[in-house]
DNA sequence: GCGACAG
DNA sequence: ATCTTGTCGC
């Protein structure tokens, strides 16, 4: 297994080939959703991969892996441990995402290579990190209305990480950043078409479904 | 040294 | 991620 400084020195070289800009076929008609499931207990994790028709929100494809865990969770390493389950579903897909939401962050990262970065290099598709909560970053109070966005900044170098978007109005707001080719207002926006109604986008919504699915299945 | 820390 | 019920508020 990889070591903790292997796993940041291979962040560092990594990160250079991340393009935070649109190179993806718009409009979107596949959108893909991943999400991993697991416990503290057990020694297995399960990923799955949807693909979405973005227009309907129906499921067209489900692939799901289950696996030891192949890395401990450790913040800012985060892809070390959900990534593997993730490619190998990925693998199984008939179809090809235009674009993938990952559940956690992108460029909102202390090396600026989050989960998202991570499998949109790996893959080489468009990718954008929806994280549930804040991992680096600083911003500013959010409008509680559905739609409102503060920037997610560096406080040392006033760089823009994300945006910090509220998808429901009165609810905890979820923290958007660019994974892979795509640009941070692309990212919001589709973010933002996927949760019409709900906190999460509906992809993150499926995939976590389907990968806590198929880890029950794995652990009878 | 102390606090923070995606899932 | 998980341990965990009812309860307050729109």
């Amino acid at each position: 297994m990889l070591t903790e400084s292997e796993a940041v020195a291979l962040q560092e070289a990594l990160r250079q080939r991340v393009v935070s800009e649109d190179v993806f076929t718009a409009p979107v008609r596949f959108i893909a959703g991943a999400d991993v499931e697991y416990d503290k207990h057990r020694d297995l994790i399960a990923g799955a991969i949807v693909l979405l028709d973005a227009k309907t929100k129906a499921v067209v494809e489900v692939a799901t892996h289950v696996m030891p865990a192949p890395f401990p969770y450790v913040p800012g390493l985060f892809s070390f441990r959900e990534m593997p389950p993730l490619l190998a579903a990925y693998r199984q897909l008939r179809q090809t995402p235009d674009v993938l939401i990952c559940d956690g962050h992108g460029l909102a990262h202390p090396r600026r290579f989050g989960l998202a970065c991570h499998i949109g290099v790996e893959l080489n598709i468009p990718t954008i990190g929806c994280g549930k909560t804040r991992l680096t970053g600083y911003y500013q109070d959010l409008a509680p209305e559905r739609g409102a966005t503060t920037p997610l900044t560096d406080e040392a170098t006033g760089e823009i990480l994300g945006q910090v978007v509220r998808t429901q109005t009165g609810i905890n707001p979820v923290f958007v950043s660019v994974g892979h080719r795509i640009g941070l207002a692309s990212a919001v926006e589709l973010v933002l078409a996927m949760s019409e109604s709900v906190r999460l986008p509906e992809t993150t919504r499926q995939a976590d479904a389907y990968a806590r699915q198929a880890w029950l299945a794995a652990i009878g």
